[in-house]
DNA sequence: TGTCGTGATGTCACTCGATGACATCACCGT
DNA sequence: ACGGTGATGTCATCGAGTGACATCACGACA
């Protein structure tokens, strides 16, 4: 199917890639991959366009930077999240509400744990990758913020329960992708937030 | 104080900085003004050097990197906070603790806050440095974690604690430079955590 | 007072991430 | 068969960051 071809005295080589289409699924898989085995300072750009069939600048046509490969699926989250959030009854309070953005959250992701691990190990293996992970987090409690204020919660408030609700994610997450049995992430989650409450109770 | 010298046959511009001590310091103001000035992508590191009077490549040795140089005061900030959470009376709890530490914190951010606006303004205004801010609040977060379980917190409560210490501190502080009144940070932070309070009581 | 060792700095060369400008190619409709 | 279009490749360039080595001021010491 991807053969040679010669044109004029020019000799192109038609490894797949160049018009096979997926280009930005082969490049995320290609990443993860090396950077499971390699490190990711340890893996350049150009091997994984490589891998994946492709050029280096290719790679930035599809990722703005080296780092985002792994986690550009955020932009869907924060999507499902804010839409969770819609789906909440008014009057709910600011943290029943982040209650349920986070059981919404931890359906998406809690689904492969073996793939979560993967990702979990090359990210905490680098510091770059965990201020990216950090920053896609904040910037996902700010988009809730945000339309929680709309839906009518006070400003600090909504920036608390948002910010709370980070906070409660990565201690839970943590706890699910290190655990050795199989306990849901859902579960998990809202066993932390119960602990959270709990530990502002003062008890 | 400083002029040219000649040897053999070339000349050395003894212009304040190969011999002049506190380079360091120099950089890190030069950065920040260069910064507010310009912005952080316009600003190249030889930028900073030439205003400190140093070379690119003295600037890398007291800084890893080109945004270090504005939260190399952290560890500074780590250290107080420990010592503040070894200063509490056995048997506090966890969140009690964590007053105590952001009160530390409180003091020592809150003495200047014009610094506290231009650094605010340069780091909001790049992503690479909002970055950057958020895994040194996580790093100081997982140290007060483990101190915490020294203390023989429980794992959950400790990460929590200690987590949430960090969103009550980003809350508070953000109010803090936006506000028109002069009011202390000690007192946001006291309010924001009473606030978090009320909040996890379903109030 | 001259010499030497040391720490801080400068110089140079190089790698790699990232980006703009432009060329090339497969594919699709006409 | 032809021309337009979108995806990709190619090339040149900039800037961050690093290693190796040279240079210099200064303090110790004879």
């Amino acid at each position: 199917m991807w053969g040679t071809v010669s044109r004029g005295d020019i000799t192109y080589t038609l490894d797949m890639g160049r018009w096979k289409p997926g280009a930005g699924d082969r490049l995320r898989e290609a990443a993860l991959s090396l950077y499971l085995e390699r490190g990711f300072e340890q893996t350049m750009v150009a091997d994984i366009a490589e891998r994946a069939g492709v050029t280096a600048r290719t790679f930035f046509r599809y990722f703005t930077d080296k780092r985002e490969v792994l986690f550009d699926d955020y932009s869907d989250l924060e999507e499902k999240a804010l839409a969770a959030l819609d789906g909440v009854p008014a009057g709910t309070s600011a943290l029943d509400a982040v209650a349920a953005v986070l059981d919404t959250v931890a359906r998406m992701v809690g689904g492969d744990r073996e793939l979560a691990r993967k990702r979990q190990t090359v990210v905490m293996a680098n510091a770059d990758l965990r201020e990216r992970e950090l920053i896609k987090l904040t910037s996902l409690s700010a988009a809730l913020a945000d339309r929680l204020r709309q839906g009518g919660i006070g400003d600090i408030d909504a920036s608390l329960a948002a910010e709370t609700s980070i906070a409660v994610f990565r201690v839970a997450f943590s706890r699910w992708v290190t655990a050795t049995d199989d306990q849901d992430l859902q579960d998990i989650i809202r066993e932390t937030l119960d602990r959270l409450r709990t530990l502002s109770a003062g008890r």
